[in-house]
DNA sequence: CGTGGTTGTGGTACCGATAACACGTTTGCG
DNA sequence: CGCAAACGTGTTATCGGTACCACAACCACG
């Protein structure tokens, strides 16, 4: 037993075989051109050396490195959380490994990330982007013919495969839901209109607005980071306001966290003061205390669906044309909008 | 503007240059033996042809590869999560790569995984181990002088660097927490023996037991699998018992979020029926709904921690003796236990 | 003005694998 | 029995970079 395999190449199993490496390398990728003696003479000397194949030089000789990416703006987030969860465990069946980027929606994070994988040769990317600004950096994707996956947005004037959830109908239920309960002033805590998911979830709102012959106040309407600091401060703003909102729809799970929080520190109750909806449901804390009322997205499907188009792309199986596939989300009403939780147990 | 990008290679950029690959090689890693002018030319060129260098090449010939590699049996346990994002954002700025792994606790994917990494050529790992019967998996690590670093928890028969938590401090201070509320009899629910961090959140319950004179009934103790269903079915056999116990330690946050279901299910509650505590928070459900008394480790430096002494190990610049970093955790109280939670606010 | 040292650049071999082709040996079938 | 197809294996070139050495031009110094 050598002391060290770092080293063992395909020349060194070769010549223990007795084989020349082409033999060795074709005992490797299964190629059935060998005859069984030989192959098991091949395979012994492997196991002897301890010899594990160098997937540069495969990489770079074969022009496949069987390596996918996943780009997400924050793995905290428990719905990009799953989704790279369900990315990886797809790519794994398939043989294929996956880096994770988590760009904290940062874009230029974001651009030097690309850069990166380009340089990595990875095979394809599923992207969660930061914004409609991440537009450039899909062109160079394209440029360089890596097959890419939307994952939660698009990306004005980028045509692709993509799997989103249907933003516009979920916040529109979401606040039919608030009118149905009898709110007349419903604020939104969104983020940034260059995200694709936020302006839907916003037009959601507006339209469930207009449906319900309600007025739109832009004093309702407050931008923030999507995270629970940004709720947080927003929801402060809102509630300071003269006329205050007596619900609010935040656009996603965390804002919402920090919406509430915001609430309790004014002395104010959720839902009794103000009544809260969101998007996207925090599952380990809504098992401990079902609380947030949420159109609830299924995360591990944009990955496994998200992943299985992106192969797809890659082994040449994919449609000719763009894939947009639209997954709905469901309505879990629970106490946060203040209606009687449907016991549903 | 070229049509595609894709196959630009040095030597493409050396000629546009009027240069040889070697002085363009010379520009792209920062050498400074070339002449500003040149560098200029070359500058130029590669901006042109949009050229990025293929890492593929890059590490097979220079034998750096860029790329760390993380392993973790379950990135959706928000302790993992933050450690993998922490670990994520260090690697970076030391202009590394991170390959994430999640073994979903399974041995036989570990194994495959880490034959996997060996394969690309990652320069290190920062792994959160199954459990001791990972250690074939890290002596062939080490067989292969893949510089690694044990996250969260050590495996028996293998000396390197670590940084793991204060498991047995940290569990003598949740049961004396316990004892000190008035319980005399106080459940534990486990993961298996094998796993170090558990083995000993088990010796610091019995020693804190010891020290107040308690005895110790295996009755009392309960395996699971650490997530909410093997708590959920740990604390069912607890509760269904005929001395139950009237507080109980779960290992984790996850199989904590189980066990109080299961209580529920009973049509008992927590912490007025039984009491319970438990290793690592879940801040976004604390956030919401402070309720679970919990010992919290600071994740992400679990994360920076570990992947700078990796880093250090790569470049040499680690300490001849292995190092083993203990962080302590802290308790905090909250109503899960039946304490007056101390308004800390 | 010769010698030794620096500076900028190029040539060649090689990293570790595979593609493409070539070649000797069976095997099959009329 | 002869010739072609199938089989098993080796040879060579190449993937896209970098290490190492060579070398010309220039500098300074005694």
């Amino acid at each position: 037993m050598s002391a060290n395999s770092a080293d063992v190449t395909i020349r060194d199993v070769a010549s223990l075989a007795g084989v020349s490496p082409m033999t060795v390398s074709r005992v490797i990728n299964e190629s059935d051109r060998v005859s069984p003696d030989t192959q098991r003479r091949v395979e012994k000397a492997i196991a002897e050396l301890g010899y594990i194949p160098s997937r540069l030089a495969r990489g770079l000789s074969a022009r496949r490195t069987g390596t996918l990416a996943v780009i997400v703006p924050d793995v905290a987030n428990p719905f990009f959380t799953m989704v790279v969860r369900a990315a990886e465990d797809v790519a794994r069946r398939s043989a294929y490994r996956v880096i994770l980027c988590d760009t904290r929606a940062d874009l230029a994070v974001e651009r030097d990330v690309i850069e990166e994988l380009i340089a990595h040769r990875v095979e394809g990317i599923a992207i969660a982007p930061v914004s409609d600004r991440s537009k450039p950096h899909l062109a160079r994707l394209a440029r360089f013919r890596v097959p890419f996956v939307l994952i939660d947005r698009t990306v004005a004037g980028i045509e692709c495969d993509a799997v989103v959830g249907d933003s516009v109908g979920g916040a529109q239920q979401l606040v039919e839901h608030l009118i149905r309960l009898g709110h007349r002033r419903i604020g939104l805590i969104v983020e940034a209109d260059e995200v694709s998911s936020a302006r839907e979830r916003r037009q959601g709102y507006e339209s469930a607005l207009r449906a319900a012959g309600l007025p739109l106040d832009p004093a309702l309407v407050e931008v923030a980071t999507p995270d629970p600091d940004g709720g947080l401060e927003a929801m402060g703003r809102l509630l300071s306001s003269e006329d205050r909102p007596s619900a609010v729809f935040a656009v996603n799970n965390l804002v919402a966290l920090g919406a509430i929080e915001a609430v309790r520190n004014t002395g104010l109750d959720v839902p009794d003061d103000v009544a809260l909806v969101c998007f996207d449901d925090i599952e380990f804390a809504s098992r401990l205390y079902p609380f947030l009322t949420a159109l609830e997205q299924p995360a591990e499907t944009f990955g496994t669906l998200g992943t299985r188009l992106l192969l797809d792309r890659i082994e040449g199986r994919g449609p000719a044309r763009d894939h947009v596939v639209v997954l709905p989300g469901q309505l879990t009403v629970r106490r946060s909008c203040g209606a009687q939780a449907v016991g549903a147990a």
